[in-house]
DNA sequence: GCAAAGATTTGCT
DNA sequence: GCAAATCTTTGCC
């Protein structure tokens, strides 16, 4: 994953996805059908689909059906390659936004959080991507498979081909079977920064 | 028109 | 371990 040109672009590699497929997926946004926020599921393929969860975290999916199938894969993590400071930088950006609202205390604590932050854990979750990449309702739409585009997919061939394991998707406890259980989680085991909070309690059997 | 819940993360108890 | 922050969408009045 690709944001930006020259010596200012954000690199990363996609750990850990999770699909959502059609309509008849009841853990996915295309359950109800289209709406004002789920319309990019609906088009063609190869596109970002990016909403806003909770009131305050962005989420990126890339379109990946045929036009008129609502089917999308979520970007859970992603492993810092290049541009790793631009990424520590804007995370700082978000958590100070935060906490200034609380005070110059909290702003302190979260200036030594980021900055004791590795590396690995700057994507380390859906809404950490969006934040580490710049990512919003701006990129709603946006053709992530179009070179020219500001956020982008790139393969880069010279990677040794990563390993993968399934496992049942996180946060949607209010689906019912067989959708619940469906192993449609996809992660590189033992990647530093695959997501944490409630990927490790939910289990990853592979 | 209003209440409730959600593909999350963070901070405090 | 739990609740808060905060807005979009659904479902019921």
């Amino acid at each position: 994953m690709v944001r930006g040109s020259g010596p200012d672009a954000r690199v990363g590699r996609i750990v850990e996805v999770e699909a959502y497929a059609g309509e008849a997926d009841l853990a996915s946004h295309a359950r109800f059908g289209r709406t004002k926020r789920n319309a990019v599921m609906f088009g063609r393929p190869g596109v970002a689909y990016v909403y806003l969860v909770y009131g305050m975290h962005h989420c990126l999916n890339v379109v990946t059906e045929s036009e008129g199938r609502a089917a999308a894969v979520l970007i859970r993590s992603v492993e810092p390659v290049t541009g790793v400071a631009a990424l520590r930088a804007e995370r700082l950006r978000r958590a100070l936004e935060r906490a200034d609202r609380r005070g110059p205390v909290a702003a302190a604590r979260a200036r030594k959080s980021i900055a004791a932050l590795p590396d690995a854990r700057l994507a380390a979750g859906p809404g950490l991507v969006c934040e580490a990449f710049s990512i919003d309702r701006a990129d709603d739409g946006a053709d992530l498979c179009d070179p020219a585009s500001e956020l982008r997919l790139e393969v880069d061939s010279s990677d040794e081909p990563m390993p993968a394991v399934a496992a049942s998707r996180i946060g949607i406890e209010y689906a019912l079977e067989p959708w619940l259980s469906v192993q449609w989680r996809f992660l590189v085991p033992g990647n530093p920064s695959l997501s944490s909070s409630r990927a490790g309690s939910v289990g990853s059997r592979g």
